[in-house]
DNA sequence: CTGAAAGCGCTTACAG
DNA sequence: CTGAAAGCGCTTACAG
């Protein structure tokens, strides 16, 4: 910057004055001018590092996901780059840490080094002490989890609404007996497709449908034992994977033990993964739609950052549709 | 820091000397120890920015891959976490920035503000121009690509062992005819699945066997028209899917069409996604193995960060083995 | 309207 | 072995 002013012929000040626009430092559009065309020609660019020394706060804002989240459970992943794009458009620097091995006070640690405005994680990085000790350092945290927490402000993802509708199209469709597949052999216990799980199982009670809770890790041999396990006693006509993996795996079983989909048994899958019209018979499943709901997503987690956090505002419900293909 | 000198009841300068084991600097024991109980009491956090201000350089390591990169093409993704992991190790602070929207003077420019050591992205994100600027503020640009180039160190990940190992399956299995799917008309023209293509074509002519090259956008309809037109005409008894997706598709309109797999015609896919373990038949895929090959990916990165870049190791190539399943 | 100056949190040559 | 001091690139209250 000290070239740019002296090419300029101003002092730093006014080369500063003019590079951020400061309100109230009314520059001459001459001098103006100038300066913009010297920091054009020396390519200039600011030092972010010195300016957020200076400023005492920085304009990055540090998300932290890691590869096992962004390829297995796709919701967070993609409220991240939604979240992303729009702390950019509000003139932060957003980058992302993706480091799978630090959580709870090593992550802030990590974090803090950089003395973000903010950072943006899952609810499971986040300790007591930790928030304790970015909230110390004047850096914002900010939770994506599946349920409210008291620990931090949580923007709440909850996805329910991808259970109702699979378990709504299968009632459509008039089936009777329902099989809600899960990862855990406690359906309570499990973090992110809890909330699909509970919805889906409410739904079909609702609407009067017999609802059964089904314990199935998402692994070849699993949907084997699962279809054996039926075929010697309750067997659903209608089943809801609560990812299109849980379904598909199912599917393939089904298949392999001749049972027709979906004759017999109807099958639908969330989260309208692209491998689903793979599938033989197609797969149906349900897409949330993460631009839609009250306010978007990207909003609430702006708001937060920036001190404007309303619990009210917490929960975002995404609107899910039904992609209708074979299976249901 | 002066908070920790401070307490520690020593000057900025030897807590500074023991915070970073300064080489050269010999402390002593007792005065270590109450630099570090002081720092651990209050927690302190080192700022990078002031640390990278005054030194001139910074730890920082950029890594740039956007969202479609991330979930389109694994290659580059799985490529990069393990890079970063590595890079971490060496003591760096690896972040992403994911902003799609940006690429060369601009993504040169958004990078730069950092001030980061170095910066890992996909080749096509540079320009002759963004090198230079990079290189005279001292950032070291490198390049992961699928074809080494003139413009900066690059990385090159060639793949095209999975090609060779896919058509080499076919050939294994009696196959005499092997169509070669591809996203593009000119198969030349495809920057990402090149290499794949290619060198599956190579083989299976090497092998003795006629190859024909066969355009497929990895979308529904076309698989379905591409059957139908070799139901007309020219048909394959062995078909190469340069990703999981186009042997996928592939797959399921030989079924629909009515046509045995792997009877009449055997599929491979490439990259073994899990969906392969869903589809029926199950699909025989080729799996690289990113962590072989003579030094790690991971280690010639690094070393290009830091200096030692040899061109003579620039391109890596991954051991391929053969996913058998069902399909070929 | 513009410039000189202080200071953000560090590191490191230098003097004691 | 330890401390005082300079300075990295900025911003901004203050004086002119």
């Amino acid at each position: 910057m000290s070239d740019v002013a002296r090419q300029a012929g101003v002092s730093r000040a006014t080369a500063s004055y003019v590079l951020n626009r400061t309100p109230g430092a009314r520059i001459p559009e001459q001098t103006r001018a100038k300066v913009l065309a010297a920091a054009e020609a020396l390519r200039y660019v600011p030092h972010v590092s010195a300016r957020s020394l200076r400023r005492g706060r920085s304009d990055l804002v540090v998300g932290h996901v890691d590869g096992t989240s962004i390829l297995g459970d796709r919701l967070p992943f993609f409220g991240l780059v939604q979240v992303a794009s729009e702390v950019r458009k509000a003139g932060y620097t957003f980058l992302i840490h993706g480091d799978p091995t630090v959580s709870g006070l090593a992550a802030a640690r990590a974090w803090l080094a950089l003395r973000p405005a903010a950072v943006v994680a899952t609810l499971d990085r986040f300790t007591e002490e930790s928030v304790a000790m970015l909230a110390g350092a004047g850096t914002v945290p900010v939770a994506l989890g599946r349920r409210s927490s008291e620990l931090t402000a949580t923007v709440v993802l909850d996805d329910g609404e991808l259970g109702r509708a699979a378990a709504g199209r299968l009632a459509d469709r008039g089936r009777r007996r329902v099989a809600v597949l899960g990862s855990h052999e406690d359906r309570a216990s499990d973090p992110v497709l809890g909330n699909r799980i509970a919805e889906a199982l409410a739904t079909a009670r609702h609407r009067g449908l017999e609802a059964r809770y089904v314990p199935m890790r998402p692994e070849v041999d699993a949907a084997a034992r699962v279809v054996a396990e039926w075929r010697r006693g309750w067997m659903p006509d209608g089943v809801v994977g609560p990812t299109d993996r849980h379904a598909g795996l199912l599917l393939g079983a089904l298949t392999d033990a001749g049972i027709a989909v979906p004759g017999r048994v109807a099958v639908v899958g969330m989260d309208d993964d692209p491998f689903c019209d793979l599938l033989r018979p197609r797969l149906t499943s349900v897409r949330a739609d993460l631009t839609g709901g009250d306010t978007p997503l990207a909003g609430v987690v702006l708001a937060a950052i920036e001190g404007r956090w309303d619990p009210g505002d917490a929960v975002r419900r995404f609107p899910a549709h039904v992609v209708v293909r074979d299976s249901a």
